[in-house]
DNA sequence: AAACAGTGCGCG
DNA sequence: AAAGCGCGCACTGTTT
């Protein structure tokens, strides 16, 4: 696969744009050093802890029978021998080259306390490793300098290394607060965080323009994620909460626009419900919801069957049908279209100037064009801000990071309010007004941190209208 | 000792 | 007919 920038406009895009990666860099991030050697012991400690608690299982005793001073309880390998060839646990699938898995999800159906423990353990190996030793590696004069690339992603995203930014945990809240607790801002500055709401929707819908879609982003009483959950639960508005909103999104929708399918999605959605122990806003167990509706179980079947009626798997394999060739027929047409253009011509163009030539799969040719368009707003602001807007306005505050759809600053207080309505406005009120191709509105929300405060301590601001 | 493939996991 | 896109990093186990 080969990517190139065609148009003057592509090109001048990557030419500034790994301009102001270089400023980026060259500020760097500042980290609070003596709290990350603090956390790193304390971190050290808790490992201690639960290799102690490990040790003494039944489950490690056979480990340690089985490959005495071998005995690694980082080899996943190991781990799927003792678990599943020795105790003699359902082995859930195996990997390509023939191991049992033994990553976190398939774990999850092992039933030993065990595993919980294990689990734990990797976990906290993990971020010891990567997002603590692994940071404190790469502090200069208490400040991190990562690498912002433009020539390594197929789809002319960026991305980030040594360390890597982009990956810093934030899903998990506790270990989020643990690791993000290390980025802290200028002394007597605070950290702001710009993000693009929902950029690759809204870019996918200037490439396919299918009209129910365009309505969901316009008309900010609709909700799409509400929705399908609505569907895929059989709910009203009224019975859809946070997580089961959750769900909808992630479960469904999003997988879908990435091109996954009923049978993946149903599991997903299915498990959720006892994983998250889902219950109906008025407080009904989802699963006893549906058992009313006349579902009683998942119904799974092999690839290549069709799923029984009644089951939820043939239910969301409805809903599938209905989302892509009722309610979003247009972009169902579009990737139809896409794709055969792309066979057609053996190349494809994004609508930001460039053209991806090679051998793709139709999932990467549909996604492709809108993931890089999407980073390609984000880019074309943090360029007009970082060497534009922040020289000619002579302000202190400064772009230290970005995360695909997101920018980071280092902000001195007095100028917070501006660099919010700069960032806003360049933003989503400029971009659209050059990229005539941007069909949709555009928006954005802000987070910032109080003074001195890490990016831990981020929170939403609303944006001060000027 | 260095390089490589495979696995798993963090983020968007 | 096929069936989730992109990235980097740490680690294991094998090959060079």
């Amino acid at each position: 696969m080969k990517m190139i920038p065609a148009t003057e406009g592509g090109y001048a895009l990557l030419h500034e744009g790994v301009q102001a990666f270089a400023d980026i860099e060259s500020n760097g991030i500042c980290i609070d050093v003596p709290y990350l050697n603090r956390t790193i012991k304390k971190t050290e400690r808790r490992i201690t802890r639960l290799e102690r608690q490990l040790h003494s299982s039944k489950v490690f005793k056979v480990w340690k029978r089985m490959f005495g001073n071998k005995t690694n309880l980082s080899s996943g390998e190991q781990l799927g021998k003792v678990l599943f060839d020795e105790i003699g646990h359902k082995s859930p699938g195996l990997t390509k080259s023939g191991q049992h898995k033994t990553d976190e999800e398939s774990l999850a159906k092992v039933k030993d306390p065990f595993v919980a423990d294990y689990l734990n353990l990797i976990k906290l190996r993990g971020v010891l490793s990567k997002n603590l030793r692994g940071l404190l590696s790469e502090v200069t004069d208490g400040k991190i300098h990562s690498f912002f690339n433009l020539h390594t992603a197929r789809t002319y995203r960026s991305s980030s290394e040594r360390p890597n930014f982009q990956n810093q945990p934030i899903r998990d809240p506790d270990i989020g607060t643990l690791v993000r607790s290390c980025f802290i801002p200028r002394r007597g500055r605070k950290l702001v965080e710009a993000d693009y709401s929902g950029i690759e929707v809204r870019v996918a819908a200037c490439y396919h323009k299918d009209p129910r879609m365009i309505e969901y982003i316009v008309d900010t009483t609709k909700d799409m994620h509400r929705d399908m959950a609505m569907e895929c639960y059989l709910l009203q508005e009224s019975d859809v909460n946070k997580s089961i909103r959750y769900c909808g999104k992630n479960m469904f929708v999003f997988p879908q626009f990435y091109g996954s399918w009923w049978r993946d999605c149903s599991l997903h959605l299915w498990e959720a419900i006892h994983k998250m122990n889902l219950k109906t806003a008025s407080g009904v167990p989802l699963l006893d919801h549906l058992r009313s509706k006349g579902i009683k179980k998942l119904g799974q079947v092999a690839v290549g069957e069709d799923p029984v009626k009644g089951t939820f798997a043939h239910h969301i394999m409805q809903v599938e049908r209905h989302f892509w060739n009722v309610r979003f027929k247009q972009y169902s047409q579009w990737k139809k279209d896409w794709w055969q253009q792309y066979l057609d011509l053996g190349y494809l163009h994004t609508l930001t100037g460039f053209v991806c030539s090679g051998f793709m799969r139709k999932n990467e040719v549909i996604n492709y064009p809108i993931q890089g368009s999407a980073f390609h707003c984000l880019l074309w602001s943090l360029i007009r801000i970082v060497r534009y807007e922040l020289k000619r306005r002579k302000m202190k505050s400064l772009v230290i990071g970005q995360i695909h759809d997101s920018i980071l600053g280092d902000v001195v207080p007095e100028e917070e309010a501006e660099f919010v309505h700069l960032v806003h406005h360049v933003m989503t009120v400029e971009l659209p007004k050059v990229w005539r191709w941007l069909c949709v509105p555009l928006e954005i929300e802000v987070d910032v941190s109080p003074v001195d405060c890490s990016w831990a301590e981020k929170e939403e601001v609303s944006i001060p209208r000027l």
